[in-house]
DNA sequence: ATTAAGGTCTTAATTGATTAAGGAGGCAGG
DNA sequence: CCTGCCTCCTTAATCAATTAAGACCTTAAT
């Protein structure tokens, strides 16, 4: 019962274990008859084919993509626009037949060794804050590497939407419906587990690029219609979840005045933001406007967001690492656009 | 520009090449003035570091579990069930530092060679029809396996629930409340893409073992209760989708008489059924009773469900599959449990 | 009969590392 | 001075395959 390799078999017939491997991999190579004496020691010795790692070794193919996501998995799939992303990635793997290997990021130390065991052909790097080793790690490999939404590295294709274009967008139409006194929610813009409000100085410190961005574009869209930002109340989540979402809805609508109008970093924030209206007895849209982000789960509950094209972004993504070395580098950005349902009117006319 | 390894940094340093190896993976075993300069060469030509899948085979570990959903990965993350589990494995293998690899099962054609090509140390098979050829492919690697809800493999872990108590827990907890109008949305019987009516001949040929025990489970329950199960409505749908329950609930309330409780395969079947009843202007529960499976997407609809621990089967799974060679074989079953929210209640009294 | 062409198998190089065992040199203790 | 023990490095086996090139034999064409 020990190890079976090509050559127990070789051994077994007298042939060589060229001969053995030809059997296998290229049947026409060999007589049908020795073929089929092969075929018949292998399964009696229960050999269970040619060892995929020796096959990765020689060919100088893993077979497979590396995926790195900043979050614990575990969190990663809570979120409906990584899903929608990976949906995209996996289509393409599929359709290339290479596997998609999930790397772990481990918890809080630097622990980089799965990236660099990893047996993958290329990676796909998902939203990882600014200077976090395992980008180091990735790069180090020397692969071929694209970056969805964060963090820009020169030098390797970037896939992403204009953060700022669509942050300003999402302000601006709340903005245009009149709304002056807003409030915000965002989640993913540091790493430090921070919940709680956040001045301007905070905000733009932020780690998280896309974020960053995508801040920066509700401030501009602010400013441009005349609204002070340092005193637009902001509130930052540590976790993307409808709990939190509605945490933020609490916090923000206890303010005096009262907000007339929640941006939102997500869908699922926004989700929670309605949570905690509803707790209010508060009317959306009537006294109370709510963004959301991704259109990722906004469709059913009515969200005004901004939609984003997740599976494109990820099937763009696959195809540029499993198409070969022609991936050119430089920012690829995917069209983004407002999707306006039930969740945005006009502030109440008292309001202003 | 050419390929770098272990023995180009060793040539150009005058060195052997186990010694660079050292340099790498064993840093007290070389003076730290050597490997110093082995550092430095390497960066110089751009050494990538040991190459991982030479790094496997000779250390004979792959540093990755494979993992095989039945469904297009598209479709798999769609489903809240199948992204709890996930997030249960995803966990473990993050705490062993193992990759995951998620291996694509080709569309219609039976090409494996992604199994027989994977990079693994052992196997997670999730929901495979009875007798898919890539379980074949898997079961020929010899490596370490465990199947999670279907098909019992004798010899091999086996991960899941008792589907068929399940099954009756549900349907039982309708027929206690009195109804006896009884139709059911099933999906993921069989893999054919049928979606309509299904007679109780094509139910027992489900080639899906976990939904065909369920369904047993909801079959004995009723003629326990004396309700004639060849009379009792049953819609099957090919996708897991709320559309597709909708369309299941539509199909099933427009029957003569009229079902006063349904029973849903899925959570997102369910809320499918829920807004089928809602196009009618039907009420939940007071005319309808509705109940899900798997506690995925039920609670903040209030629906009534099945409560299966998901996490902690994708835990578990991955917890034998790292821990070593002594998982025994044979079933094991987790709880579950029948959650009562607002989507259930006596039939309304006209109805018997 | 000679040569060419196939068909079938073998030889041997190659892929890129890890690691047990051993050798050389330096230093301290007896 | 000899011995033993380190420290640092080398030798060489090993992991399990793939594949170009060549050897050998048979058959068919010229």
């Amino acid at each position: 019962m020990a190890k079976v390799t090509l050559q127990t078999i070789a051994d077994r017939l007298g042939v060589s274990r060229a001969t053995v491997s030809y059997a296998f991999s290229r049947p026409d190579q060999v007589s049908a008859e020795l073929r089929r004496r092969v075929m018949e020691v292998a399964d009696e010795l229960g050999y269970a084919g040619p060892n995929p790692t020796a096959r990765s070794l020689r060919l100088g193919r893993a077979g497979a993509l590396g995926l790195l996501f900043s979050e614990t998995l575990a969190y990663a799939f809570a979120d409906p626009y990584a899903v929608g992303f990976f949906q995209g990635l996996a289509t393409a793997a599929e359709d290339a037949g290479v596997g998609l290997l999930i790397l772990p990021l481990p918890h809080g130390d630097k622990r980089t060794e799965p990236v660099r065991n990893a047996v993958v052909d290329a990676f796909c790097v998902v939203s990882l804050p600014d200077g976090h080793p395992a980008l180091d790690e990735v790069l180090g490999r020397k692969l071929p590497v694209v970056v969805v939404d964060e963090p820009y590295v020169p030098g390797h294709p970037f896939l992403g939407i204009d953060e700022p274009a669509a942050g300003a967008l999402a302000a601006r139409h709340v903005l245009e419906l009149g709304h002056r006194r807003l409030g915000v929610a965002m989640v993913g813009l540091h790493d430090d587990g921070h919940i709680g409000w956040s001045d301007v100085a905070r905000q733009r410190a932020a780690t998280f690029e896309a974020m960053r961005g995508r801040r920066a574009g509700y401030q501009a869209a602010a400013e441009e219609a005349g609204v002070d930002w340092a005193r637009v109340p902001f509130y930052e989540l540590s976790r993307n979840s409808r709990e939190a979402g509605r945490q933020a809805g609490h916090a923000l609508l206890a303010r005096h005045p009262r907000p007339t109008a929640i941006l939102t970093n997500t869908d699922v924030l926004a989700l929670g933001v309605l949570d905690a209206a509803a707790d209010l007895g508060l009317d959306v849209p009537g006294e109370l406007s709510v963004v959301g982000f991704s259109d990722s789960a906004a469709q059913d509950a009515g969200l005004t967001t901004i939609r984003q094209a997740k599976q494109e972004i990820g099937a763009e993504a696959g195809r540029l690492l499993l198409a070969g070395p022609p991936a050119r580098p430089g920012r690829v950005l995917f069209p983004h656009e407002l999707i306006v349902r039930a969740s945005t009117a006009p502030p109440p006319p008292e309001q202003r």
